[in-house]
DNA sequence: TAGATTGTTAATCGATTAACAATC
DNA sequence: TAGATTGTTAATCGATTAACAATC
């Protein structure tokens, strides 16, 4: 993959995992090539969009032939860094860090959900689907040992920004923050992506109340 | 609220939301007015961009004064269909949906999910957090018995098409779709806001290994 | 009133679309 | 080779920013 590192949109990069997505089911399909014009109708977008997006990363197509589904397919995981594996840790064992550790597809794409941490006694020393809960006292000691680089918050937003100051000082590459605030933390070497649920769901009702076809 | 009806880009929807938190806290910190200016460089937006987001919908300032943040909420709440009451069900009681359903942000901005749905014959007749699990066998009954407007699935993407399918033929208004296959429907009066998990994640991988600010 | 800040028009910037020579 | 389709430049469109008269 070369990145040309000229600035990329965030519209681009939201496109992003789409292409990856969608390239998945072509491949699972039996589907081996795809001009720009055909995967940008399944997609919804232009073929000039289409070639736009992949030349930001130097192009990946064939004149005469189009892409090679397999080919961009892998093109895409590494531009988006998912063709290495990641280790990762949740904290907040609830309802939403179990859905996260159960869910199968996090694993699929390179994330490796290893260990979950909690506050509440009871919790501790037991596990969700065989990934074991510590304690937060451990939290630091744990990350350092085991060369994780991203942590999950699914914690009350009171929590979050706290936790978010302890993890500053960590070497974790990133946090994913279910928090429903959004976190800043000192150290701007980490990334953060704050999810929003309800978000989502006002602009479901901003919908359901304003309708615009999309 | 004036809607003029014009044509609302996406870039502005996706604001909406973040408007309505951030003067929701500035509410809890007991400001009750401020310039298009303040609130720009709070929120990381420019002066005119604030102004022109609120004129698409009439423009609710006062020149000298700036926006009246009670009412200013207000209207953003408003625009966003969030200041009626929408009755919803989850399908799926898996720990994701009893996530949604304890996480308490959402009753607060109108959402209420009276019900879950499952196959499980072990749930059904339980309940949630007093939310009660009922038979996938009920669900057009219960919709339309009971006036529901949204419904949230949280089940495999296999079995996600199915029941989409079901759901277009009842008189819901928005599925809120948390399977990992964007769903499309028969029904084009029922707005699906498709979850994508798995993509922001993505996206939070993309930025560590490509480190652009935001 | 003077100062502040809006609503709105105009200018700019950037993303998307169109066009086409290059080439498989 | 002829046809297809890319990579890339140019044109267009739309969103963001700047400017300023209106006005509280």
């Amino acid at each position: 993959m070369v990145n040309r590192s000229e600035y990329i949109s965030d519209a681009v990069i939201r496109r992003l995992p789409r292409y990856y997505r969608h390239l998945g089911e072509l491949m699972n399909q039996g589907i081996t090539r795809i001009s720009s014009g055909e995967l940008g109708a399944q997609m919804g977008l232009t073929a000039s969009q289409v070639r736009q997006d992949f030349n930001h990363f130097g192009g990946f197509g064939q004149q005469g032939y189009g892409y090679n589904v397999k080919d961009l397919y892998k093109e895409v995981a590494s531009i988006l860094g998912i063709d290495q594996m990641h280790k990762a840790v949740i904290i907040g064992a609830g309802h939403l860090g179990a859905a996260l550790v159960k869910y199968p597809n996090f694993i699929k794409r390179g994330f490796d959900f290893v260990a979950l941490f909690d506050v509440n006694p009871d919790l501790i020393g037991t596990d969700i689907g065989g990934v074991p809960i510590y304690s937060m006292d451990t939290l630091e000691e744990y990350i350092e040992a085991n060369n994780i680089d991203i942590v999950v918050l699914t914690i009350p937003k009171v929590e979050a920004s706290l936790v978010g100051e302890r993890l500053s000082s960590t070497s974790i590459r990133g946090i994913w923050n279910f928090a429903s605030r959004d976190l800043k933390i000192s150290n701007p070497n980490i990334i953060i992506e704050n999810v929003q649920l309800s978000d989502s769901l006002m602009r479901l009702s901003y919908r359901m109340h304003n309708d615009q076809r999309d």
